[in-house]
DNA sequence: GGCATTTGACCCTA
DNA sequence: TAGGGTCAAATGCC
């Protein structure tokens, strides 16, 4: 078969299967509040669906008899230990190894893990400062430094570097260097807001459509939650209970977002008052939400990259 | 005023 | 020595 038109086909598939995941989160979020679950039936076809084109991706990748035409990459993650990383950018006059990302090179030696998406990373729910950015040899975009803002007050060593890898569609690549060693207060104030939100069924989680030509690969970004009257004053004490104004809860990488201007979309649910991270606003599907996110996610996000 | 971001300079490593 | 990573002063925003 022809490259290009394997290309297409798995593109195809892979296009709808993602499509088919965002709607059936967006289901399941319904479902949540939703004590009849009429959509119960719906999320099963849709299921199907998903697996559907996972199986026909996978049997198109099976039948093709060499894999150098379609680079698809085959590790996910990339360590400095010498293991292998994949070419970062376009550069074309380095030897391989100056290719590697954060090693040999440099002085990282922690472990490190790289993620290619359509956005900079909007849900990995640590507050990131920006402590720099650098024009790259060869790199058509600046890359940015963020470090993590416990990194003084806990001593958190976590960072990563975000560089824009692509024009269009967006496409970035993070690499995260160190674990995070300080306490995340998502987490817990995740908690609090869980037990709210089972009592009551207050919140309201909205993934409407912006326009369509807004995203990349008709990828559907879901906008953000909106927490109403009910949880603003728990929220509100929970912002409270932050010790220092250094630390930036809501929405911390949507910095990142608006770092490179390309989400100017997400501005008015930034701005909002009661808007704060869908992991750290975590509902009683959120676990479900979280593991949809970075199962099929980062597939699709990984498998996009041809 | 306090915080985050920007950016030039410096540090470190291959 | 080149170039990626980090620092810190300057700047801007709220």
């Amino acid at each position: 078969m022809e490259s290009s038109t394997v290309r297409k086909r798995l593109i195809d598939e892979l296009t709808r299967g993602r499509e088919s995941t965002n709607m059936l989160r967006v289901m399941l979020y319904k479902t949540q509040n939703d004590r009849e679950c009429k959509s119960l039936l719906s999320s099963k076809n849709l299921i199907e669906k998903i697996l559907d084109s996972f199986d026909k991706s996978l049997s198109i990748l099976n039948s093709s008899k060499s894999n150098e035409v379609y680079d698809v990459p085959e590790v996910k993650l990339w360590h400095c230990d010498g293991r292998k990383l994949k070419d970062f950018s376009k550069r074309t006059n380095t030897s391989e190894s100056e290719n590697q990302i954060g090693c040999n090179k440099r002085r990282k030696s922690l472990e490190t893990q790289i993620r290619e998406t359509h956005f900079a990373s909007i849900q990995d729910c640590h507050a990131w400062r920006k402590y720099g950015q650098k024009f790259i040899l060869n790199a058509q975009h600046p890359r940015s430094y963020f470090r993590c803002t416990n990194k003084y007050d806990q001593g958190c060593q976590a960072t990563k570097l975000v560089q824009k890898i692509q024009d269009d569609p967006p496409l970035f690549s993070t690499t995260y260097q160190g674990q995070h060693t300080c306490k995340n207060l998502f987490e817990e104030s995740s908690h609090i807001i869980m037990d709210t939100t089972a009592n009551n069924s207050s919140t309201i989680w909205s993934f409407d459509s912006h326009e369509p030509n807004d995203k990349p690969n008709g990828m559907v970004i879901p906008t953000l939650p909106i927490i109403q009257q009910e949880t603003k004053e728990k929220v509100q004490n929970l912002q409270e209970s932050f010790s220092s104004p250094s630390n930036y809860f809501l929405l911390p990488d949507l910095m990142t977002l608006e770092s490179f201007g390309e989400f100017s979309f997400l501005s008015s649910a930034y701005d909002h008052e009661h808007v704060i991270c869908p992991d750290v606003y975590s509902g009683p599907g959120s676990a479900l939400d979280m593991e949809i996110e970075m199962m099929l996610g980062s597939v699709f996000n990984d498998c996009f990259q041809f």
